[in-house]
RNA sequence: GCUCCCUUCGUCUAGUGGUUAGGACACUGGCCUCUCACGCCGGUAACAGGGGUUCGAGUCCCCUAGGGAGCGCCA
């Protein structure tokens, strides 16, 4: 049977970096072994479900490139199936009616509480013979004894005791199928070779195989991948920062940064950092992946994004930079060409919001200068070099990047000081901050208006700061 | 409480009985330098604890502790 990998989130919110990271191991498993990658959403919960949800999970899928070669399904097509599967088991005698009530069951659960047992159905409606007329349940005959061995591709082989286990619901009151059944079905008919998941569904595994051996199937092979802990060894939520791939890519970073920083996760090849796609499907293995719970650690997120960010050409990264342009109402058409301003600002971000805040200068005038720049800088030992700057900028025939340089190299001769006395008072002039690109590229691209604007704009600065104390 | 899982630098990890316990992020010292960044060179920092097995244990076994997950008419 060919290899066949599947994603089956439910649509009760964003696609979460954990869920990410699993589609990713189950996708890099498929196309490693030229198998297919099925998408699936377990919608059974009605109530929980949203049509947003479900954007939102499409939407990151495609951001992240992880594409489907099967799906998306949805279970709540698929009702009928799992029906006919229950009304199998029930008239084999292999599930049964039960009419406990909640309050019964409530009840119960407490009692076990209390005497310090673990809480689970006590088969009060086993053979009580229940009547298909009145309100019920199905629940599942689980075996009472006898143990259940769950080979795992990342655990190894994990043992439950069928004692432990209980009569579990598969068909609710309301007549809907619930998720261990749903999704024995579905990966059975979908023909699904390997079920890869978060651990936190190992508990569930031992239920399901003991509902596929009463259909008579075999289980298929199995991979419970750790889950991602925040950086205080919590589960990660919403209270750590961002969690929905979504979220991520608002805050500029790109698809490939968080696919690298995700396998890394729990999975490495040697001392590597840095995959390509490509060498992923080669060097990935289920089977490598570690069995301990990791932490989410934004910083090295960052430092990836920064690689990826550097290494790609200029020409991709400004049309990602683009709409974060757009979020600080700065229109590129406007200014400087973006290609050449990314290749200017390519190895000062790490994030592309970042590139976007430190670039937003090209394109219109700053507030007001950065105050602890503005004092180190823009004193009155700079009127004469920023002026001398000015007159010969205003000159300059050829506005481009080296005249640009020779130009302030002219000056700081000129005036024998050291070229950091000029560029420095100029930098903070022409951007409002002590931080930029060389002085001759970023001059150029904030083109000459602009910079004797600005210029101006120092020395009426300082000549005001002058009168007021002892400058 | 019960069942299952996990435990190497702060974090991600390498390590499959013999290593000065390696790499990466972060932190930090220096170099480069017109600033920031990049880059380069260096530094701090780990085998949870206790018992075994063995000539020898981060590596194998047991116990303890700590952490996580599950125990729903959620998935």
């Amino acid at each position: 049977m060919p290899i066949k990998t599947r994603f089956a989130p439910s649509p009760t919110g964003y696609l979460h970096v954990g869920g990410a990271r699993t589609a990713l191991f189950s996708w890099l498993h498929a196309r490693k072994h030229g198998g297919h990658f099925v998408l699936r959403i377990e919608d059974t919960d009605l109530e929980r479900s949203t049509a947003e949800s479900i954007n939102a999970i499409l939407e990151g899928m495609t951001w992240l490139g992880l594409e489907y070669d099967e799906g998306p399904f949805y279970q709540t097509d698929r009702l009928d199936r799992y029906n006919e599967v229950i009304d199998s088991l029930l008239e084999q005698g292999l599930a049964y009616r039960c009419n406990c009530t909640r309050e019964r069951l409530d009840a119960l659960r407490e009692k076990q509480m209390q005497q310090k047992l673990k809480p689970r159905y006590d088969g009060h409606c086993r053979g009580a013979g229940v009547s298909g007329d009145e309100a019920h349940v199905i629940r599942f005959r689980n075996p009472l004894d006898g143990q259940v061995i769950v080979d795992d591709c990342v655990r190894g082989k994990v043992v439950f005791n069928n004692n432990e286990l209980d009569d579990l619901i598969i068909r609710r009151t309301d007549g809907t199928p619930t998720y261990n059944l749903s999704v024995i079905v579905d990966d059975l008919d979908m023909e699904i070779t390997y079920v890869i998941r978060g651990d936190d569904h190992l508990n569930n595994t031992p239920r399901q195989i003991n509902i596929l051996t009463a259909l008579g199937k075999s289980p298929p092979h199995y991979a419970h991948v750790p889950m991602i802990l925040g950086d205080d060894g919590s589960r990660l939520s919403k209270r750590h920062g961002a969690v929905s791939v979504i979220e991520y890519r608002n805050q500029g970073i790109l698809p490939e940064a968080l696919l690298n920083y995700l396998v890394r996760l729990g999975w490495s090849h040697g001392d590597q950092e840095i995959f390509t796609l490509d060498e992923l499907v080669e060097l990935f293995d289920i089977n490598d992946v570690n069995r301990s719970a990791s932490s989410f650690n934004n910083e090295k997120l960052l430092w990836l994004n920064q690689h990826y960010i550097k290494n790609d050409t200029p020409e991709r990264i400004a049309r990602l930079l683009s709409p974060h342009m757009g979020d600080l109402g700065i229109d590129p058409a406007t200014g400087p060409d973006l290609v050449e301003v990314v290749t200017a600002q390519q190895e000062r971000a790490s994030t592309l919001v970042q590139m976007a805040q430190i670039s937003a200068f090209f394109y219109r005038d700053f507030e007001s200068f950065d105050e602890k720049a503005a004092r180190k800088h823009l004193k009155a030992v700079a009127l004469e070099p920023l002026g001398l700057v000015r007159e010969r900028l205003s000159e300059l025939a050829d506005w481009q990047p080296e005249p640009l340089h020779e130009l302030v190299k002219s000056v700081a001769g000129d005036l024998e000081l050291k070229l950091g006395k000029v560029a420095q008072p100029l930098r903070v002039a022409v951007v409002g901050r002590a931080a930029s690109p060389g002085i001759d590229v970023t001059l150029y691209l904030v083109g000459r208006e602009a910079c004797l604007r600005r210029i101006d704009m120092a020395l009426q600065y300082i000549r005001l700061r002058g009168q007021g104390d002892d400058q």
